[in-house]
DNA sequence: TCTTGATGCTATGTATACATTCTTTAAAAG
DNA sequence: CTTTTAAAGAATGTATACATAGCATCAAGA
């Protein structure tokens, strides 16, 4: 039936599937450079697939904030500027501050909070040894984002899950979007003791129906992103370990940087000219 | 030059676009059934695109919420519980909350001001006649919806502004959704006049610089919509006058209707099996 | 009569060809 | 030397043809 197990990949995946993927790797390695035109040929030729995919790919890539739609035709890269992305944290935190929030509201049963609890002692686990090691670090991460998600769902929310989504696809603005990259910074490990913190407080809250408590933990949560988002841009020693870096505006790229808390009085300027 | 300016039309918008607005049109009239699946051909039928720009428009309503992708291929029209929209419209009230937050935190001038304050006077002369007209009402839903995003816009976060127009993309959960559904009401003047109060007072805070008074103002604001819902809901009479209607899973359609506030214990019901 | 299997059809996913529009470059005029 | 206009090329938007996979229906056997 099947000569070689290689196609099966192929085949078993969509096309659209496989060029969306490529494109984001594309994207997040800085083969696409921000303000870059995207040429579909160029896309066919590099992912392989053929211009309808591409096509589509594009459109989801475009919804998923990573791609912006040119007037005149096709796309381009984005580009961030610093408070976009700590913007986007600080929406996302609102968000899950908000599932949280429902969760504490609404009730969640013992049996619902089990996972949630796993994954806390599983992150106990981890930072009981001192200083943490890279692999610790990534094993981290991969948990972070698992008791994000079952956070998420206990909101038992379908349209808020799905914005949660939405706002963690970028991937500077997931919750484990910059930990990787000051791992070796002193600070960082009493950040994710801070965080592991916070994790508990969050269930505490849920378990006890403090649905004010679960939302503003959660909130102060994401401004530990934040933070960390700050750190990494200051150490830029091993910021070649997150990706999406091309994409963060310099100040290099613009005439000033940190004059954007200045712009108060400065009329509509803020906005790409 | 032109010959058919009907023709002009049909070339000054693409095709995608075009499509586009019909399915949405078909969706909310409820020519389209929720849980059906959509048929390509069909769709090219009655919107006169070919299947290409169709296609297109299908991933985008996707992504848009109203339609929902099915594993084996193609794409049905989303259904929605009251919860769902109730929620729907809450997440839109948190993240116009963290807009309003923004802007009294960050500051605004005096100048970005003044169109707020226009719109307020405007919806005040509205509401100076009582009771108010059915063209009033009308009125007010449009100066609403511009009231809205010229809030939106103060926080000055693109990513923000985004992240609301997609939230009131559905069209439920936009700020004007349910107002329309009961303009015969004695209950909706006084809607509107709290309603227009809470404006009132969002753009006091932002003035003062009171960030948190400014979020909490536009949460209570999105509640009044969800109060709104529950009346039209229940006061049938008029629910004509608003799309989507067809979207909303009734209790006709499942078990019970008003059990979603007892599944608290019941494990992982309450999700669709 | 019910269940299972096979066959045929339909619908989606993909590829490519075509037309229109935008952009860029070059040349000419001021 | 600079600016404007025209032409050529390239890239996007659209349409259609083709292949594959899923689904339904019908028939046969238990």
């Amino acid at each position: 039936m099947k000569a070689a197990p290689e196609r099966e990949v192929d085949r078993s995946v969509s096309q659209t599937v496989k060029a969306q993927l490529a494109l984001r790797d594309q994207i997040l390695s800085g083969s696409l450079r921000p303000g870059e035109r995207i040429s579909e040929l160029q896309a066919v030729e590099t992912t392989g697939a053929s211009r309808t995919p591409v096509r589509m790919a594009l459109v989801r890539l475009e919804e998923e904030g990573l791609l912006e739609a040119i007037p005149s035709g096709g796309f381009m890269v984005k580009a961030f500027s610093e408070r976009d992305i700590s913007d986007s944290i600080e929406l996302r935190g609102t968000l899950e501050g908000l599932a949280a929030r429902f969760a504490a509201e609404r009730g969640v049963s013992a049996r619902e909070l089990e996972p949630l609890k796993e994954c806390l002692a599983a992150i106990d686990e981890l930072l009981r040894q001192i200083p943490i090691s890279i692999e610790a670090f990534s094993s981290y991460v991969a948990l972070n984002a698992r008791f994000h998600a079952l956070l998420t769902e206990l909101s038992r929310s379908p349209p808020l899950i799905r914005q949660i989504d939405r706002a963690s696809a970028l991937p500077f603005a997931s919750p484990s979007g910059f930990v990787m990259a000051q791992s070796a910074l002193p600070e960082a490990q009493q950040i994710l003791i801070i965080g592991q913190e916070h994790h508990r407080v969050v269930i505490d809250a849920i378990e006890n129906r403090e649905g004010a408590r679960a939302e503003a933990v959660m909130r102060e949560h994401a401004r530990l992103a934040v933070r960390n988002l700050r750190l990494a841009l200051r150490n830029r020693t091993h910021l070649d370990l997150l990706p999406a870096l091309a994409l963060i505006k310099t100040a290099t790229d613009r005439g000033q940087c940190h004059a954007l808390h200045r712009d108060l009085d400065s009329g509509d300027a803020g906005v790409d000219p």
